[in-house]
DNA sequence: CGATGACTGTAGCAGTCGCTACACTGTGCG
DNA sequence: CGCACAGTGTAGCGACTGCTACAGTCATCG
């Protein structure tokens, strides 16, 4: 039983990477289990649920979410932290947990768990790592909250039509206007 | 056979309201028949397959809201144009609707079927109509695109965390910021 | 009248779901 | 050694899914 102690975290690791590829909703314990070589017996020996793998999942991606963010060195100014967050927000590897977090935020929607309590916290989490780049690269810090506020929203909503009109130019725009805001709530 | 033609639609409009009330997620034939007064067999005679219902709910749905958002009189100007129409989706019944949505597209992410489709139309006549809001509003035409697509991007954000921090005197500030951006893209 | 077609109830199919009972392996510890 | 126990495979339970086959009931129309 010494073996390894990361069982269950490599578990959930590769459980993650499924997950972001197949999204919440269809989930099922068979086929993800098929892919990560065990079986869904498995999946409930080292966690105890369905739910309970769900949630750490979630987790998973949002601590790779943040991390990413984090790693973001800070940007010349307001104007370009926007651009530069909207640049790694639709990287392929981020844009597959943002689209994961929106899938679960929207089952949060109607009060299903474990989504609305972990989507709480990850909100929580990914919104303070916005509002301390936007500090890093220049937002007074009493006003970051605010700006991080509706930086965070508009970021969620673009990413929802994303996959409808990608490539739009009026979206691209919309985001240059989003960085012209934030910069105004930064700077006002 | 004469009997009424409006059989099917009358069936749509009572399988939306109980949709919006429960979510598409987790949405059975059984239960939404049963408290239609009906049976699923029905509900497959009238509508071609669960699809094809749903579908018709979703459109529904949009359609109502859609028709909320145009009987809105002109505001007094664009900055209370955008507050106006946050006042009016965060109505108990818009709101409801807009949830819908946010679940629809979130479906719709992954590419499922019906939902990417229908969504793709939802949204293009969704924003058109907060663009001719705008213009109503005093927003010059020209500028009326780009401005929609902040305003919606943000307002689907907000509504996205709204359970998460209902009440919560931050949102509402981003809300008056978001209110002033539009008002500088409409106005600039 | 007989026939046609819209509509509906019953009953069930084939499949999937999360989850569990049970037997078994291997390893470490006394 | 013998026991305990983490980990694993097999097999299956009961519930539920979308959907369908089939047999009917009615009003309408030739």
């Amino acid at each position: 039983m010494v073996q390894e102690l990361g069982r269950r975290d490599r578990l959930t690791d590769a459980a993650t990477d499924y997950v972001l590829e197949h999204g919440l909703v269809g989930l099922s314990l068979r086929p993800l289990a098929a892919e990560l070589g065990t079986s869904d017996r498995m999946l409930l020996y080292h966690f105890d649920s369905k739910d309970d793998l769900v949630a750490a999942v979630l987790r998973t991606s949002n601590d790779r979410s943040v991390l990413d963010l984090r790693a973001l060195p800070p940007s010349a100014d307001v104007r370009s932290a926007v651009l530069d967050l909207w640049a790694a927000v639709t990287t392929p590897r981020l844009a597959r947990c943002q689209r994961m977090y929106v899938e679960a935020a929207a089952l949060g929607l109607f009060g299903q768990e474990p989504y609305a309590s972990v989507v709480r916290e990850a909100n929580r989490v990914w919104v303070a790592a916005v509002a301390d780049h936007l500090v890093a690269s220049g937002t007074p810090r009493d006003r970051a909250p605010r700006a991080a506020a509706l930086l965070d929203a508009a970021l969620t909503g673009f990413q929802l039509d994303l996959p409808l009109d990608a490539g739009d130019p009026v979206l691209e725009q919309a985001v240059r206007d989003l960085a012209d805001a934030v910069t105004a709530i930064a700077g006002g």
